[in-house]
DNA sequence: TAATATTTTTAGATTTGTCTAAATTTTATT
DNA sequence: AATAAAATTTAGACAAATCTAAAAATATTA
């Protein structure tokens, strides 16, 4: 089966909503795609005809195996491009995520295939978010944001989830990447914030809001 | 001034068009394009709207240079993500023509630049076509197609006028690719077939119609 | 040059994806 | 439970890109 660049948009937010709140609502839906609830409604008869999504009238709506399948393709068509262009092109992280809009509704198995290879299969984007395979099998990460790693621990920074410009002028500032080392220090009760200490870097506090942002994972 | 999809499209077959004959007519264009003369005349409107057409009805048209820029970036555009797909990605030559029809469309001044000085800035895509830069400038190389190669010459393949999944196919059996070095050893007045001595292969002939296909030039 | 053929354009319809405004259904509140 | 509010869907419109069929303009030829 076959979609639209437009079907593979709304195949990919409904995607993402689904992962939180399980049934997807039609607002949300248009809210995250800014454009209006009418405009959702159309699409979703028109999924539910290709036969990706369940879907009742005023119940709520999610995609069934097919369309869990035909979001993770785009998904992994992003995120390889993504790698492509932070790693090869030497593009910023937070500059690749528009052109890699476009470029993941380009429509060729192969394509993909190859450059999969060519990047060397990576398991994870310049972000830390997992790339699926071609099956759609999602390589699992055990991993915790900040704020649940206990004191005196030791981890490395493997994604973080606000992509904002903002949050990476934040931690190029603390000098946190992906694959950054970091030992928790001490939790402030008052406000969540954390004391931390970035290898090679003196200790610095960083505000609870950073920490449930970024994730981590224990040494290999 | 930025375009459609297929904007674009009627936009590239009109350059290429009117490269051979000057002033392009609507049939002509229509069958390039695999549509009908109507949707032609509708797609004319709409580019002279844009002021980046030469249009009187009934008379013919073409680019004016604005157009002929706006051909250039998607020819360039094209190319680059050709090159890419051969050289790093390792495609068969008769193989990316499609996929880079998808890629020439993906607006990013900023990718195209970066693509551009990954592939080190090549000057010819993979069938030895060139490349312009990004202020339309081709680079230009003195060429001919090996009929008006005169005899006992040595020259080096600099490209191929058809690039159809048939002719690759010969050029493979006579062992002729890109940047293959051949001598002219005598023509035949009688159906205008060349034999010919590819370096580290013993001599052949080709016909006519594939000599007027190869194009070379003579040692740098 | 008058009749015929070809080319090109127009008129009107279709599909996709979107929108606004109104109607309907569901949910929340008094 | 009745009413108000919110969420959702429907009805109808629009723009882009295409099409078919018919009309208009141009070119060919007898």
């Amino acid at each position: 089966m076959s979609f639209t660049t437009s079907e593979e948009n709304y195949i990919k937010s409904i995607y993402h909503l689904q992962q939180e709140t399980g049934l997807v609502n039609t607002n949300s839906l248009a809210a995250e795609m800014r454009t209006r609830a009418a405009s959702v409604t159309d699409m979703l008869k028109k999924l539910k005809t290709k036969k990706i999504l369940q879907y009742e009238k005023y119940k709520g709506f999610k995609l069934n195996e097919a369309g869990k399948k035909a979001a993770l393709d785009v998904v992994r068509k992003h995120r390889l491009w993504e790698f492509f262009l932070v790693e090869k092109l030497k593009f910023d992280w937070d500059k690749v995520h528009s052109i890699a809009e476009d470029l993941e509704h380009i429509s060729s198995e192969e394509l993909i295939q190859r450059l999969d290879n060519f990047l060397g299969n990576p398991s994870f984007d310049p972000h830390g978010d997992p790339i699926p395979d071609r099956h759609g099998k999602i390589p699992v990460i055990n991993q915790q944001c900040l704020s649940n790693i206990p004191v005196k621990k030791t981890v490395t920074v493997s994604s973080v989830s606000n992509q904002s410009a903002q949050m990476l002028e934040m931690l190029k500032h603390y000098n946190i990447a992906l694959g950054t080392q970091i030992t928790i220090l001490k939790k402030f009760e008052f406000d969540g914030s954390l004391e931390i200490k970035v290898l090679k870097h003196s200790a610095c506090i960083i505000s609870e809001q950073v920490a449930k942002n970024v994730f981590a994972h224990y040494a290999q």
